[in-house]
DNA sequence: ACACTCAGCGTATGACCTACACAGATGAGG
DNA sequence: CCTCATCTGTGTAGGTCATACGCTGAGTGT
């Protein structure tokens, strides 16, 4: 699966000629969930939009959850020789920029459970690569700087994943007078920090977050870590 | 369905009496998902679990989904005057400590997708309070704070998720013999900052993370992110 | 030329969620 | 105390999916 990912599938010489290819399909699952979401690629509905029967995929694809895979990395292909900025705070600005972007073009992605497999496959260890160049003049040790990879990307990942679950429907229970309502419930005793901001309407995804997603708050946390690698490469050079 | 969550469902007193309850429902659902995973949590099992047919279910709960919410919302219960330590840096510790117990318990809980209506259940609110509540000394206003949350609580969920995501089988294709081979395909110049770390398997899920998940690269980040409110903090400090 | 291999198709099976109608229980109002 | 609207749990049935298996015919190495 690996293999099929990295382009070394080997293509049988013997029976007749293939009329479809991996790249085809893994392309016609793209499209069905961009337009309509992950629950949306069924493997009679990624077939049929190629003209042919549901179970020819299975001579490319072992199962499901592969084509999903492979979805998956080719839809966070980074713009190959993408340049990124100085100094290294700016780099990794750039890389979580490179990340969002590719999420929010496909957040399908972030709904795809995740194997082992999938950090071996091409695009996702160019993303790794990526993450790792940024962090070049960092005097963080390879341990380090693969534990701060990890970080920012899950970080980024499950902030742009969350903004999509919470961005699907508004929902008819999360209104103004729900939280009015639940001034009832949320009492002082029981919940002395937040009973003020809540009826205030300053809440997760209330206020100013409806129209911007959670934009807001990504960036804030993005900073703080960022801060903190600051702080971390200061002492690691202090030290030395 | 907010309202079945705080208990404040009314039953209706016309017809015959009921013989199930949504504690009962939720309590049988999360059984399941403990043992056998979130997959094996199928109405029909449930129901049979509590010796009654499918359907019965139905009118307790609306939909499948509605049953995983309010699943979701009852594993994620924390312990009730739970006391945080000082000063704030322990507190946030202790907290991120608790949501990271409450997923490893119920690991199933990561994988069901948010609806808005979530963030106003009783313990995902109690639990916003909760880090609220380890926050109160900083000088941050309302805003950073709820963003403080966020960013924390998606971190670790997120960073626990993928562990169990990446655990669910040591797979076949990640090995060490994979790892060689994919060194002919990692060239140097098309991944330069990984190529070395990659050989030497310092890579993501690798060792020495096999057996402790992904503790280390959790804290790592933690302690980022909390450098990172401290100086914020003490920016807003030292401006005032 | 032959035999083996493989592509795409048709059919079939077994999960699963859930809509709908039914029979009996139960309590509110006269 | 009677009556009837209301609600409970049940049985059935329909629709959607993933995928196993066997078939036909095409193409290739020997």
């Amino acid at each position: 699966m690996v293999a099929i990912a990295w382009g070394m599938a080997v293509a049988p010489s013997r029976g007749p000629r293939r009329e479809l290819s991996h790249e085809k399909i893994v392309e016609a699952g793209i499209e069905i969930a961009d337009r309509d979401g992950l629950a949306a690629v069924t493997m009679q509905r990624v077939a049929e939009s190629l003209g042919f029967t549901t179970m020819a995929l299975y001579r490319y694809v072992s199962t499901k959850h592969e084509l999903l895979d492979l979805m998956r990395d080719a839809a966070i292909a980074v713009p190959p020789r993408k340049k990124l900025p100085q100094p290294w705070r700016e780099a990794l600005r750039a890389w979580c920029q490179v990340m969002r972007e590719c999420y929010r073009a496909h957040p399908w992605v972030l709904a795809i459970p995740r194997r082992q497999e999938v950090l071996l496959m091409p695009n996702a260890v160019a993303l790794v690569d990526l993450g790792l160049q940024a962090m070049a003049e960092l005097a963080l040790d390879e341990e380090q700087k693969m534990a701060a990879v990890l970080t920012l990307s899950t970080y980024v990942g499950a902030m742009v994943g969350l903004e999509r679950e919470l961005a699907v429907e508004p929902d008819a229970e999360y209104t103004a007078e729900a939280f009015a309502a639940l001034g009832e419930v949320i009492t002082p005793e029981r919940f002395p920090a937040l009973r003020s901001m809540l009826l205030a309407g300053e809440y997760i995804g209330g206020p100013p977050s409806p129209e911007q997603g959670l934009d807001t708050e990504l960036e804030f946390g993005l900073e703080r870590i960022l801060d903190g690698l600051e702080r971390l490469d200061r002492e690691l050079r202090g030290s030395s």
